[in-house]
DNA sequence: TGCTATCAACAGTAAATACTGATATTACTT
DNA sequence: AAGTAATATCAGTATTTACTGTTGATAGCA
């Protein structure tokens, strides 16, 4: 029960990057990485990654209050990770695009990372 | 310049799972993303991605004071993500193994991410 | 034209987290 | 054995961030 997906990267091989570069690199992708650390963010997210839902789906998926929910999906929008189109007087929440969703329905599907501590 | 790279998942197909299994897996999932959140704790994995660094090394690296380069590496020893090794008076970390070590030499060689916004 | 549902913004509070400086510990060096 | 380099821990402060309750705005409905 297991399958391989294929991501196209930068091409990064053995090529070092100076320490500047990578420290560069790092506060640009940490915003990223913030917007999904936090467990009700994620579940959004991961949500979002099934299909497009209503601030209200959300609330009731999640069982936050619904000013949680949108306080969250705040950030969300501002960094672009994902979209918003009003319906009737509704907004349906969709993850940005594919390049983003992917990696997330991927992620989704990851057996427990918990379970990964003591690995090595 | 680019390479395609893969990665085998437990299959998510088009199964849609539970809200509720969503949610608990974001809560195991979150603890990670939240190790690379903070842009300095980033900055101190994607070094040791390229190769294992002593404390020192890694304080030379990124600027950061000697004592806060210890804190941050505190949660990631916890989480397992990177590991030690006492070498003479100095510690050498490294990312804890090539199922996280791949991943993340892919995210250092990604193109800046930030231009994402906007794409959809 | 009221009435209600849906949502976002605001203000305030609580809690988590990043940072700093000082100190203790361990292992080399001379 | 004394000195020093390398690191982790601790206590305290500052900042960020998550959360709650209230309110205001918009759009459908009776």
């Amino acid at each position: 029960m297991s399958r391989t997906i294929e991501l196209t990267l930068t091409d990064v091989s053995a090529a070092e990057h100076s320490d500047a570069s990578v420290i560069e690199h790092a506060k640009g992708l940490a915003p990223q990485f913030k917007a999904l650390a936090d467990e009700n963010r994620l579940a959004i997210v991961l949500l979002l990654s099934e299909h497009s839902r209503t601030v209200r789906e959300l609330t009731e998926a999640t069982g936050l209050a619904q000013t949680l929910v949108s306080h969250h999906l705040a950030p969300l929008r501002e960094l672009g990770l994902v979209s918003v189109t009003p319906k009737g007087r509704s907004n349906v929440y969709s993850l940005c695009c594919d390049a983003f969703s992917a990696p997330m329905r991927a992620l989704a599907g990851l057996s427990n990372p918990v379970e990964h501590n003591g690995c090595c």
